[in-house]
DNA sequence: AATCCACGCAACCGCCCATAG
DNA sequence: CCTATGGGCGGTTGCGTGGAT
């Protein structure tokens, strides 16, 4: 036999979140961990289904979450991104530690679009818009996934890599105007840094993401303050030296990982990863990271 | 001041794939 | 191996907001 049914959707809430709703979920998670999104809106009381519940966590609750515009960099990124690999909006956040596939597809869609059109380029076909409208018109849908055409993962990473060496031996000029980026730079491991440092000395969400904001027109209104949550954590915070090194040494690797290159790549899936690093100990973690650091900043 | 309109974003829908049983 | 389900993903929708008239 199969699973339980995901959720019978009768009697369950839908529309925007409150507060309180993204209090009681933040809470359960920093408490309890992920172990099965259906049951999670039982246990922390929520009338949500768990796709609910998971797509608030993944797209707006999630503390290493990066919020506030995107540079001109980050867009170049992305257009560079979505030439090679379509609108396979998790492959491209994958690349953007903190961003998440909702935030850069709707990004995409309202900004980056218009952006292109305005430099004479096709948002889907990346070509110039004359050699375009030389095309069918009515053809956009079609050309939008026919931009990776058939090519295993693999064998697209591989084309990049020798367009990216070899641009002008690929049997035709780039037709992308932007130039490639790197896919993993030295600002966005210092984001991915600066990110971690404010969710362990700065846990009130509001001023963070308000910090984020500030130097955009768009204001996002947090939805709750850390604060109370943080408060509602039972752990012990009487820790043997050895303890702590152990717990600092933890932590460091966390960083660590979070900002090799290799890892950079997929980081915001490694990341939640909850069953390598389950939430109750992060949150310890974070908490003894947060008291160390500012006790013994010079070991960082 | 009131209404309309365009835009941006959060949330939902439905499909697909991996996997438990 | 087969079936049913959970979770992930891309596409789409609907609402809130701000600017224009």
């Amino acid at each position: 036999m199969g699973r339980q049914p995901c959720c019978d959707k009768v009697g369950l809430k839908r529309g925007p979140w409150t507060i309180e709703e993204d209090h009681k979920l933040v809470s359960f998670i920093l408490n309890n961990g992920i172990h099965c999104w259906r049951m999670v809106p039982k246990l922390a009381g929520l009338l949500r289904c768990g796709k609910s519940c998971r797509l608030r966590w993944i797209n707006y609750l999630r503390p290493d979450l990066k919020r506030g515009g995107f540079t001109e960099m980050e867009e170049d990124q992305i257009i560079q991104l979505h030439s090679r690999l379509g609108n396979r909006w998790s492959k491209i956040a994958a690349h953007f530690p903190g961003r998440t596939d909702n935030e850069i597809k709707n990004h995409w869609n309202t900004r980056i679009k218009k952006r292109l059109k305005l430099l004479g380029v096709d948002p889907v076909t990346h070509k110039p818009i004359e050699e375009k409208e030389l095309n069918d018109e009515g053809e956009d849908q079609k050309k939008e996934t026919s931009v990776v055409e058939n090519k295993s993962e693999g064998e697209e990473e591989d084309c990049l890599e020798a367009k990216r060496v070899f641009p002008e031996t690929n049997g035709k000029k780039m037709s992308n105007p932007v130039e490639l980026v790197t896919t993993t730079s030295l600002d966005e491991t210092h984001d991915d840094l600066k990110c971690y440092e404010m969710w362990c000395g700065n846990l009130d969400l509001g001023t963070w993401m308000n910090q984020e904001t500030n130097t955009t027109t768009t204001s996002y209104s947090p939805s709750f303050s850390m604060e109370e949550s943080k408060s509602n954590i039972n752990i012990s915070m009487v820790e043997s030296p050895s303890t702590q090194h152990h717990h600092h040494q933890q932590l460091q690797k966390w960083v660590d990982s979070s900002t090799s290159t290799s890892t950079t790549v997929d980081s915001i899936n490694s990341r939640l990863s909850w069953d390598a690093f389950s939430s109750n100990l992060l949150e310890r973690d974070l908490f003894f990271f947060e008291n160390t650091h500012l006790k013994y900043p010079h070991n960082f």
